[in-house]
DNA sequence: CCTTACGTTTACGTAAACGTAAGGGTAGGG
DNA sequence: CCCTACCCTTACGTTTACGTAAACGTAAGG
């Protein structure tokens, strides 16, 4: 190993449209999640740099998405990752933020069992339905 | 039980402002609902008069919104209660929507219970964090 | 008879989450 | 040097899911 070669590999840069490409977003989304405060990426002139937390920040941003979340809502959601420099009146506030939060994913979790549960028997109910029509093929 | 009684009673009605209140929905939430197809109550004169089967609906509709669907997405959620009478090309239409959807619907449960072991961690985070700064009550 | 409380329709207003176009900068390749 | 392919900002357009206001009908109560 070469004198002076740094400890940490260089990191993992990304533009723009890479991140628009590999989560099949428009660089337009991108740039409008900067504006609401999900992202702030370094800047190398004009340009946008995104690091891999960027591309974490993203994938939770996606997950919320498929939950139904705000943009608003999200950006509260990654604001409780942030929790390591915290002083204690704000750690009490993002406390009861993450409990609120639990307690209407753990609705939402009881929801999502009961849809499933029913589409199941529709589904089950209509393969039935075909069955006895002739139309064998499940 | 005097001669010429109706064996069913009669039937339970709503104005719309009873589901309205019911609901915690405005009656012009419940007008922009049947605008959209979700709901078609019956009409004395001018007034809209809603059944069980629409208060059920409701709470289908409810549900689906706590879980993010789109109103549209509710519609055509709903029309898969409506098997009965279906011919055989629109039940193969029905069989396919319930699967795409139950298919979403498990990405989504791995969604939830995936955030809420995260904000479960969070939670134990803080807590820790704040039982050593001495902020004992949990 | 007048007010109050409900119901109705029609229609314009609004917030959220982007899409889309206009106009311009920069780096590399032929 | 010009073209292509990116990047940027600014700003107006669009869809969804209602809110809000106007203008009116009707039945009950004082």
């Amino acid at each position: 190993m070469p004198d002076g070669a740094p400890v940490t590999a260089v990191e993992e840069t990304y533009t723009i449209s890479q991140l628009a490409e590999a989560f099949e977003l428009t660089p337009r989304t991108i740039r409008y999640y900067e504006d609401e405060g999900l992202l702030t990426p370094r800047r190398e002139g004009q340009q946008r740099v995104y690091t891999h937390r960027d591309w974490a920040r993203l994938k939770l941003i996606m997950r919320g998405k498929r939950l139904g979340f705000t943009i608003a809502g999200i950006k509260d959601f990654l604001d409780l990752y942030e929790v390591g420099d915290a002083q204690v009146p704000q750690m009490r506030f993002l406390l009861k933020s993450a409990r609120d939060r639990i307690t209407t994913l753990e609705q939402q979790l009881r929801d999502v069992q009961q849809t499933l549960v029913d589409l199941k028997d529709i589904e089950s109910l209509v393969v039935d339905h075909l069955a006895k029509k002739g139309a064998l093929d499940v």
